[in-house]
DNA sequence: TTTAGGG
DNA sequence: CCCTAAA
């Protein structure tokens, strides 16, 4: 390559850091794999069927207790209530956490534990008849069948696999860089991949389905009621997708839970209200299960605590361990019986987290959000692998927890909380499953002070009524969940408020905001297009630039182009240290920076134009060491 | 509908 | 990412 003109703009004045790239990548960032591996999600209950699929899996398995009532279960288990008690502190809601009502009803729940197992076999949940393989994105998109192939055309120069993306080595060529929706990302399965695939053609994107969204949050969601799509990790389309399902199941389930578990109802609500979204992860793989604790890392202890349900899948090996490293872990309290997740270590903490929560929401109802806990600390990038982030089966997942936060994931609904996985429902209607209606916000309000301020931000929004969810979103629910909440209320002065106040919220948000839409992080090729696109275009043309680089991306709007460069701009302006997710090769942000200096200085904002060529910066290997010292080239 | 920015 | 004012 030539240098040909050097860049005098800004460059100067931008500092680059030259600070080496700092480990982040290189984590141990074990294999790519395909993540595809770790997205599928099936969801078993029953004890039973655990406890075989465990047996047969592997007897290895250190720990068995497969078992997860008392104590027996766990060899550790002992050790893990221990702690718990000690870290369970009541809190004032909480009360009726301990009662023995609740320990009877926890108990007795193990009993149905469910099981929940990605697979990197295939969504194909079980029984679930739904089996998407090609979830399509959006409800309304048509409902294509599934996927179609995928060109490899166009997706000119794109490296297939990221990590293939050196620093420097990107391809140096023009070619355009189109980047047709494949999520290269570690972050999303395949599904998402099917989905964007077919998607070619069409460029409603965004644009349409947000349309579609707040539509949706209003009528749609009760008209559009049966299309079963379980699509565990799928993004956007996907919640939309969930809700529609959830009200779905909510009828099915809500109707046998009002059944079976009214008793247990009134527990939820307190202990949800309380926190009882605690859960604790034990890690399949090599340590043995231990309750992770951490600062807010009572909440998982607490819920053993409180239930004093030891871990059903305790040592167990995980089954498939061969395919790659996945991490492998179950999850318990008191609410969720037992939940079975494997995630690659390629996976994100962000997957992981969409993981659980995708999990718990279907089995509690929603309204939450889950948040990863490593040593106590709240892993907020949900951009780094697990492996990064030091959640892989070499490393103790000892520490590894979650927390439930409320949080926007809407929960649709209705005051009463939801339900205690059924197991049948799970079982028999995995269709479902995601979908449950979510459940106020359960977590809401959550007083203990462990919960910490994060967590239950949200909580306290008295919104509206607390009916108006119900009716309006479940048509069928409706009499009952009134019902329940009747019922509920009784119960104490406390649920009556947490009754009041959790329902709001998700009502509110759910039809008022329409669901967030699911974040997903730009892949590194995903910036490199963008970068390129917006060297030969210029910024403020983030529409032109979207057609140009992002045309079958159909997640990404101009808008979203336009933050990304924004926050590319300012990501390649801060040190390499302070910058977070995965990281951008430098080469790529001294691009960023060379083209917004340029096209700062070059208005070029108006200039249809304008090609600057390739505005091709040429960093040797400089950037990476030195500062402003090298000046970056750009060869046209 | 797009841009441009703040949140 | 979302929300919006402007254009």
């Amino acid at each position: 390559m030539v240098f040909k003109k050097r860049l005098d703009y800004g460059f100067n004045t931008f500092n680059v850091p030259n600070v080496p790239r700092a480990p982040r990548s290189n984590r141990r960032c074990r294999s790519k794999q395909s993540v595809e591996d770790s997205q599928i999600c099936a969801f078993e209950l029953l004890a039973s069927l655990a406890r075989k699929l465990l047996q047969e899996s592997e007897s290895s398995a250190s720990s068995n207790a497969s078992e997860g009532h008392n104590g027996a279960a766990a060899s550790e288990s002992t050790t893990e209530n221990s702690d718990i008690v000690k870290e369970f502190k009541p809190a004032k809601g909480d009360r009726n956490l301990c009662s023995p009502l609740l320990e009877d009803l926890c108990v007795g729940k193990s009993e149905n534990g469910f099981k929940q197992e990605r697979d990197a076999k295939g969504l194909d949940i079980g029984k679930s008849g739904i089996a998407n393989t090609c979830p399509s994105k959006d409800p309304f998109e048509s409902p294509m069948t599934c996927p179609a192939p995928l060109n490899s055309k166009r997706d000119v120069n794109l490296p297939s696999r990221r990590d293939p993306i050196p620093n420097a080595s990107f391809p140096r060529h023009r070619n355009n860089i189109k980047l047709v929706s494949r999520d290269d990302d570690e972050n999303f399965s395949r599904f998402n991949r099917l989905n964007y695939r077919f998607k070619t053609s069409r460029r409603p994107t965004r644009i349409g389905e947000r349309r579609i969204r707040k539509l949706l949050t209003s009528k749609y969601w009760k008209v559009a009621p049966k299309l079963k799509d379980f699509e565990h990790s799928k993004a956007d389309g996907g919640m939309k997708a969930q809700y529609r399902k959830r009200k779905t199941y909510y009828n099915y389930d809500r109707y046998q839970y009002d059944t079976l578990y009214k008793k247990r109802k009134f527990f939820d609500r307190s202990s949800i209200v309380t926190s009882d979204g605690g859960i604790s992860s034990e890690s399949v793989c090599n340590s043995p299960e231990k309750v992770v604790d951490g600062d807010k890392g009572s909440y998982a202890s607490m819920s053993h605590g409180v239930c004093g349900i030891p871990p059903l899948l305790t040592g167990n090996k995980a089954s498939h361990q061969s395919k790659d490293s996945h991490v492998k872990f179950s999850i318990k309290s008191f609410r969720i019986p037992e939940l079975y997740i494997e995630v690659p270590e390629s996976a994100t903490v962000g997957s992981l987290k969409r993981t659980v929560m995708e999990a718990v929401t279907a089995l509690l109802g929603g309204g939450i959000r889950v948040g990863v806990l490593l040593q106590g600390k709240k892993v907020r990038d949900d951009n780094r692998t697990l492996s990064q982030t030091g959640i892989s089966c070499e490393d103790n997942l000892d520490s590894l927890g979650f927390t439930l936060e409320p949080g926007p994931a809407k929960a649709p609904p209705p005051v009463c909380s939801e339900e205690p996985p059924l197991p049948i429902s799970c079982d028999i209607a995995p269709q479902h499953l995601t979908s449950f209606p979510a459940t106020p916000v359960v977590d809401t309000e959550i007083p203990d002070a462990t919960s910490g301020p994060l967590l239950l931000t949200n909580s306290v929004h008295p919104v509206d009524t607390n009916h108006e969810p119900v009716t309006s979103q479940t048509d069928v629910l409706t009499d009952q969940s009134l019902l329940e909440s009747r019922a509920i209320v009784p119960v104490s002065a406390m649920n009556v408020e947490a009754l009041a106040v959790i329902p709001a919220i998700p009502k509110v948000r759910k039809s008022e905001l329409a669901q967030r839409r699911t974040r997903r992080p730009f892949s590194v090729l995903e910036v490199e297009a963008l970068v390129q696109a917006v060297e030969e275009l210029g910024t403020g043309r983030w529409r032109d630039i979207k057609l140009r680089a992002f045309e079958n991306a159909d997640h990404r709007t101009y808008v979203d182009l336009k933050d990304k460069w924004k926050t590319l701009v300012h990501t390649a302006k801060i040190s390499p240290q302070q910058r977070r997710g995965e990281p951008v090769p430098q080469e790529l942000l001294d691009r960023v920076l060379a083209a917004h200096a340029y096209w700062s200085q070059h208005q070029a904002k108006q200039q249809g134009k304008h090609q600057p060529g390739t505005l091709r910066i040429t960093d040797g290997e400089s950037d990476r060491n030195g500062v402003a010292t090298t000046v970056p080239t750009v060869s046209v």
